[in-house]
RNA sequence: GCAGCCAUAGCUCAAUUGGAUAGAGCAUCUGACUACGGAUCAGAAGGUUUGAGGUUCGACUCCUCAUGGCUGCACCA
């Protein structure tokens, strides 16, 4: 079996990765001052005109929540940065900033700590009032962003006539959840699958078609005849020159238009949609454009001519290339075009699928959700773009590998790709045994649907949770445990406060299932931080989408739900005053509201039982 | 050879413009408890952040060099 074909990006072009950098963080830095309705935005607007005041650069106020609570809710530095390029003493420039901030409406007096930390303790009425916000503004307290950009998001790309595998789990995951989570601040996203339905893999497909093919086994599992026909065909050509020849032939033909060849390629094609749309079906995963490989075949040539009359590219060596001499890391890597045959390349495609986009969206982003090996690539394409005088922010989203418990490549006993329908099979079926086991009495339908929603949650949170630049271990263990950050640990808070409402609602205490509109009043600790907890949630979205890392995401929601439970622990709901129990069930409601949302935009469902 | 990515507790991973005593989970050990779902919570223990320099008031983070692992590098995709 060859290596895996799967689409590809990369970071190796500093240039490009720190402008984009710089332009995503300007986004974001419009957006933070933006956004009146989240308390650390509003601080952020007290400290800037403090600086300002102060007669320092107020593009310095930054405020985070506090990294220890011993130093209160929120801090600023910016005292010790702006201590840094005045070459003052921090503790001095803070005091001066101290002088002119005014928030005593919101919090406590700030303090100065350490080198020059700037502390902030909020009031409980303040916190209470942010957090009703949040409940009662209808989003969460997520501002849309005020810029909204077109997005392309080329993402999952498996291959015709072969199946997906585990090295497609992480693009098809993370870009979805890339996607659904630019699409919930405001941006204008396009999902585009770029499936390899063109490669050279077909002249055997097709060879095999004609000469192997068992219809009775198309049928009944067509992916695993084409690739039967195909792995056939590879092991007959290995001592058979002329065979090999004659499968050469079969791709040709099939490249000239043959209509019998064009034929099967058809077939094999849709054949191998019907799998895949299983599959993201299963995933919940939809895609606006599945323009593949393929779609682009008659601009190839064009697109080859032109760059070579505009003296982009150039003939080297019989091939046409594109250098890069002004990029001394790429000098001596010439992105290929055209073959000495007049065969055309992954670039080539690339570069036509690029022009496309740029003609039909003009998107201001293109994220390429592909593994890491692929950098050079994309580097390699991503220059022959600006050299065309396109000038989109273009992205490569690399990832690591997905190992074996061995710390190897993923592979089967036998060596071979684990396939991503059996995967998820026995995801669902594992889930299913720990749900049947805990919760016997549940009808068998909601058993299955329970444990279609744990078990793929806990493989596409498995995968979110981590650094997407990192390798990770495949464990199913792991994954499906109901402690520790999980997807199964989150759902499971969530069941749990709806728990609370079907008990709340069973023993007359009306609260029914949605959220709780009755004020919220904030005084104990583990109310207070969940409450800062929940707050976090309009800022966090926006750091996900700086650096297009869904982690932040589900540390975010696991500190949540963390939180969550220490408050369950320390403060009764039900058994509470009146006051005291509307408040904490309807705080309790807008957790679960910040549960279900945050896992939703992970791609991941909630049970309400489980 | 050239280039890129990675290196943090026994294991799997975090660490928000360079910030305060580097945090979690698992595993280990102690506790709470006839419970609003214990599918929980509280606590203990566990570190020279691969190594050596440098910049800085301050470095896991930035720079240089070294070591180790992975990956890519002209006619595959």
């Amino acid at each position: 079996m060859p290596p895996s074909k799967q689409r590809r990006p990369s970071d190796c072009d500093f240039g490009a990765v720190f402008r984009a950098r710089s332009h995503w963080l300007d986004s974001s830095l419009v957006l933070h001052t933006f956004v009146a309705m989240s308390l650390q935005s509003e601080l952020q607007q007290h400290v800037a005109a403090a600086l300002r005041a102060s007669g320092i650069d107020e593009s310095l106020a930054v405020v985070t929540p506090s990294t220890d609570t011993r130093f209160g809710d929120f801090q600023t530095n910016a005292a010790m940065v702006a201590a840094k390029a005045l070459k003052r003493n921090p503790r001095e420039v803070a005091a001066l900033i101290l002088e002119h901030l005014q928030v005593v409406d919101l919090c406590e007096s700030p303090t100065v700590a350490g080198a020059g930390f700037i502390n902030f303790k909020v009031l409980d009425t303040t916190l209470s009032d942010a957090v009703n916000a949040v409940r009662n503004n209808g989003h969460l307290g997520v501002e849309s962003v005020k810029k909204r950009k077109t997005i392309i998001i080329d993402f999952s790309s498996p291959n015709v006539a072969k199946p997906m595998h585990v090295g497609h789990i992480r693009s098809t995951i993370l870009g979805d959840s890339l996607a659904r989570i630019a699409r919930h601040l405001g941006h204008q996203v396009v999902t585009d699958n770029h499936i390899g339905d063109w490669g050279t893999q077909f002249g055997k497909v097709i060879y095999g078609w004609k000469h192997l093919l068992n219809r009775e086994s198309l049928e009944q599992a067509p992916i695993a005849e084409l690739v039967r026909l195909y792995r056939e065909v590879n092991a007959l050509e290995e001592n058979d020159p002329a065979l090999k020849e004659t499968v050469r032939l079969e791709l040709v033909k099939l490249q000239q238009g043959d209509a019998e060849n064009l034929e099967i390629w058809k077939q094999a094609v849709a054949l191998s949609w019907k799998e895949f749309e299983r599959l993201y079906g299963l995933l919940d995963i939809t895609f606006d454009e599945r323009l593949g490989e393929s779609f682009y075949n008659d601009a190839l040539g064009p697109l080859v001519d032109r760059l070579l009359a505009e003296k982009i590219a150039q003939l080297s060596e019989g091939a046409v290339c594109i250098f890069f001499p002004e990029v001394p890391a790429m000098e001596e890597k010439p992105c290929l075009i055209r073959k000495s045959d007049g065969g055309f390349l992954y670039a080539t495609t690339d570069l036509a699928t690029l022009e496309y986009r740029e003609q039909r969206w003009k998107p201001d982003a293109v994220w390429y959700v592909t593994g890491a090996p692929q950098q050079l690539h994309f580097e390699q394409v991503f220059a022959a773009g600006r050299k065309m005088g396109i000038s989109t922010d273009f992205r490569h989203i690399a990832f690591g590998s997905i190992l074996g418990e061995d710390r190897k490549m993923m592979k089967t006993r036998s060596g071979e790709n684990v396939e991503l329908g059996g995967l998820l099979n026995e995801a669902i079926e594992r889930a299913l045994a720990v749900v049947g086991e805990k919760n016997p009495e549940l009808p068998k339908a909601e058993q299955e649907e329970i444990a279609r929603l744990i078990g793929l949650g806990a493989v596409k949170y498995a995968d979110l949770m981590q650094h997407r630049l990192t390798d990770y271990v495949f464990s199913w263990e792991k994954m499906l445990s109901f402690q520790g950050n999980t997807a199964p640990y989150l759902q499971n808070a969530y069941v749990r406060i709806r728990s609370i409402f079907r008990k709340a609602t069973s023993e007359g205490m009306g609260e029914g299932t949605s959220t709780p509109q009755a004020p919220i009043t904030i005084t104990d600790p583990a109310e207070r931080s969940l409450a800062l907890q929940i707050l976090k949630f309009g800022e966090v979205l926006h750091s996900v989408l700086e650096d297009q890392r869904p982690n932040l995401l589900c540390l975010y929601l696991y500190e949540l739900a963390d939180a969550f439970h220490r408050f369950y622990e320390a403060c009764p709901i039900l058994k509470s005053e009146d006051s005291v129990r509307s408040s904490r069930l309807a705080l309790a409601g807008v957790t679960a509201d910040v549960l279900k949302t945050g896992l939703s935009l992970l791609g991941i469902g909630v049970p309400e039982r489980m």
